[in-house]
DNA sequence: TTATAATATGAATATATATTCATATACAAA
DNA sequence: TTTGTATATGAATATATATTCATATTATAA
C-alpha cells in the first residue's frame, strides 16, 4: 500500500507521529483494555454496580443481580483475579467489595453516556 | 437456597433493596456494558487512543496502530456502529474521529488505573 | 477506458469466555 | 459426626467476536 492522496499529507504525518509517540506501551494498553473488559458484560457489570452500595455476600449479590449462584460466583472469581473486587470470609459467608477506586468514576461516566441515549 | 446465617441480616437486606432499587434498567446496563466493550479489545483501544489526537484516515490509523488494513477497517466499522466514532469521506480517503465525548474521560481514567499498576 | 489507490466487506477460522450442571469444599449447628 | 448452608469449581457447551484472506467498492489519475 503506497500513499499518494491526502492534500494535508504533512499535517497528518505529524499526527501519526504524535499518535505513535503518545501511544501507551503494549502493557498499558492491555491493562486498560482489561479494566474496560471487566465492565463490558452486563452480568458482571450488575455485580459491580451492586457492590458500589457497599460490601455484599454472594447470596445477596444473587438476589440483587439475578442469575444463578454458580454464575455469580464465577464472575466474582474473574473480578477478583483482575483486582476489581476483594473478598473476606465471615463464617459461612464471603463478603465482596470494590477494590479499585477507579471503578466508581468509570461507572459514573458509563451512566452519563447511557443517559445521553 | 434458604438463608439463616448473617448476623447483619437486616442491614444487608436493606442494602440488597437499595441495590435493586438503584440498579439501572436492563437497557441502561446493556448500554453501559457496550461502551466499555468498545474499549475492551487492545486493537480497538489503540485506534480510539490514536483518534484522541484528532481525526485520521484509515491509512494513517494503520500506521499508528499496527495491524492490517482490513482489520482496522473492521474495527472502525464496529466503533462506528456503536457511535463511538464517526466518519467523513474526502476523496479516496475516509476520515474518522471520536463521536462520543465520554470516551475522553473514560480513557483518562483507564490510563490512571493502568499507571497504578 | 484502464490502472491504481483507499477503503470496505463477506466468509472462514480461531479464540475467548459466559453460562449451566453437577459436584466439591468450607463452615456452623444440632 | 451428621446435616444443612454458603460458596467455589471443573467440565461441557454455546456464543460472541477478533483476525485473516480474498475480493468488492469507490474515487482519482493517466
Amino acid at each position: 500500500m503506497k500513499r499518494q492522496d491526502c492534500k494535508l499529507e504533512k499535517e497528518h504525518e505529524e499526527r501519526v507521529a504524535d499518535a505513535l509517540a503518545s501511544m501507551p506501551s503494549e502493557e498499558v494498553v492491555v491493562e486498560m483494555a482489561d479494566i474496560f473488559r471487566m465492565l463490558s458484560e452486563p452480568s458482571r457489570l450488575r455485580i459491580v454496580l451492586a457492590l458500589t452500595k457497599g460490601e455484599s455476600c454472594v447470596y445477596h449479590l444473587v438476589e440483587a443481580c439475578g442469575g444463578t449462584q454458580s454464575g455469580v460466583s464465577h464472575q466474582l472469581r474473574v473480578l477478583k483475579d483482575n483486582k476489581i473486587v476483594k473478598s473476606r470470609r465471615a463464617g459461612q459467608s464471603v463478603f465482596y467489595s470494590i477494590a479499585d477506586e477507579h471503578i466508581y468514576k468509570m461507572l459514573a461516566i458509563g451512566i452519563e453516556h447511557a443517559d445521553c441515549k
